[in-house]
DNA sequence: CTATAAAGCGTCATAAAGACGCTTGATAAA
DNA sequence: TTTATCAAGCGTCTTTATGACGCTTTATAG
């Protein structure tokens, strides 16, 4: 059976990874090399987001998904889809028009933009066939394409979720300390808090529990953990309608 | 010079117009009418959004504001693409199917979702060649394709948006009043809002600024007139990173 | 056994939000 | 001219959230 691919339509995925050992959130990119081998000269080095074509029978978030697993093997992971772009010059300037004619693209490729929001250590890219690498939000390298826009719009859509929805714990592990999460907000907002009124805060929360549990292998008074519950959170569904013009 | 659509891409427009007078918010649409010529029965009989395919030289954006202009006559009206319909099945009910076929459309086309934001009274319907016609959020009419999860999509994004931006004012004419902007608010939430608490937390924002002006025409105590300055607020610029999950 | 540094508790001040009583004032009806 | 009406508009009190910051606790390294 022959899956036919829609030729003008693909999907990216911004893979957020966060690291909570280097408190820093890296996004997941692929690299593109071209080389003419008449001149010896490099045609094409720079890094891109995964994507692909759309297929005739699956929804776009299928697609995205499909994308994902390709890529990480991952399944269930947070995804939100969260722009189209399709300028008709996105995919014009030279390097581009050398890979596209290289891989037979289409030239007006519309793409709808997924991020997808993950631990950093849950992807194996040793031994990956995409050869993956990560790359700090804060230091990203020369992108093909549009690329650098889409991962940029989809870190400030990142930024704003993350203060309405408790997202943030798509991004740490199962059990995690106050200062986990605190430490992935301040690198995703690129702000300070104030660590005893974050603590008060979150621990006043019922839907952050205490574990009876501590951390182990610190060489420092260790830690409470906690984990969120995605139930209670759910159950008080507080939808605190604060106008805040 | 021709015009070039591509066959498989449109933008649709959820246009949010608010009547002041009703307090209501309402959707503008377009009646979609076939009957069998043969045997006198009504083959397709409800209603759409406007939307059309997009041109390939011309941005998503782009396309959005033309398909508005063409149905209003309306420009640098407040718009956002807020998500991108492309399941497989979304234009295969029957009457999409009767439909699609005589309008010769392609089978499996994404849409581009946009909504403006304006107010009722600023389109003119009578003598409009589209015959649109004003439906409130509340009492929408039979839809057509997969429209009425786009609107209703397009409303659940648009009352996140309006508790963190101040695009209330786009739907509000330029001078109002302190309760124009709660019943407005009320509207799209469906909330109740204190008057006394909301008023006074309105009143101290710079960026309301008071006229020199009342309501006239009013049987009751006529009320003081307000504007929205949108150089004030963008230069407090007041991102208030406030964590509220 | 002592220094270290993060974990964690407590207090105070300020600001925002919610509840609600009461006054003001323009108009229409008496 | 007076009076009833009703929304406009002001003020007060309480509660809660937030921010700033001092201080104690505790496990480990040296």
């Amino acid at each position: 059976m022959e899956i036919k691919k829609i030729p003008n339509l693909s999907v990216d995925c911004v893979v957020f990874g966060y690291d909570t050992d280097t408190k820093s959130l890296n996004v997941l990119l692929i690299k593109r090399y071209l080389e003419s081998k008449k001149e010896d000269e490099i045609l094409v080095d720079d890094y891109v987001l995964t994507g692909y074509h759309v297929f005739e029978n699956e929804t776009l978030d299928e697609s995205a998904s499909r994308v994902l697993k390709e890529l990480t093997g991952l399944t269930n992971i947070y995804k939100k889809q969260f722009k189209a772009f399709g300028n008709p010059d996105r995919l014009k300037n030279p390097k581009d028009l050398i890979w596209i004619k290289n891989e037979n693209f289409n030239l007006r490729t519309i793409t709808i933009a997924y991020y997808f929001l993950l631990k950093t250590e849950d992807v194996s890219i040793k031994n990956n066939v995409y050869k993956p690498k990560w790359f700090s939000i804060n230091k990203l390298p020369e992108l093909g394409f549009d690329h650098q826009q889409i991962i940029l719009e989809a870190y400030e859509d990142l930024k704003i979720k993350c203060l309405q929805d408790p997202i943030i714990f798509e991004l740490l592990p199962d059990k995690f300390t106050i200062n986990d999460v605190q430490d992935a907000y301040q690198s995703i907002l690129g702000i300070e808090i104030d660590n005893r009124n974050f603590r008060r805060k979150l621990i006043n929360k019922k839907y952050i529990v205490s574990l009876d549990e501590k951390q182990v292998g610190v060489s420092k008074k260790p830690a409470q953990l906690y984990m969120f519950s995605k139930d209670v959170y759910d159950k008080m569904f507080q939808k605190n309608y604060l106008i805040s013009i």
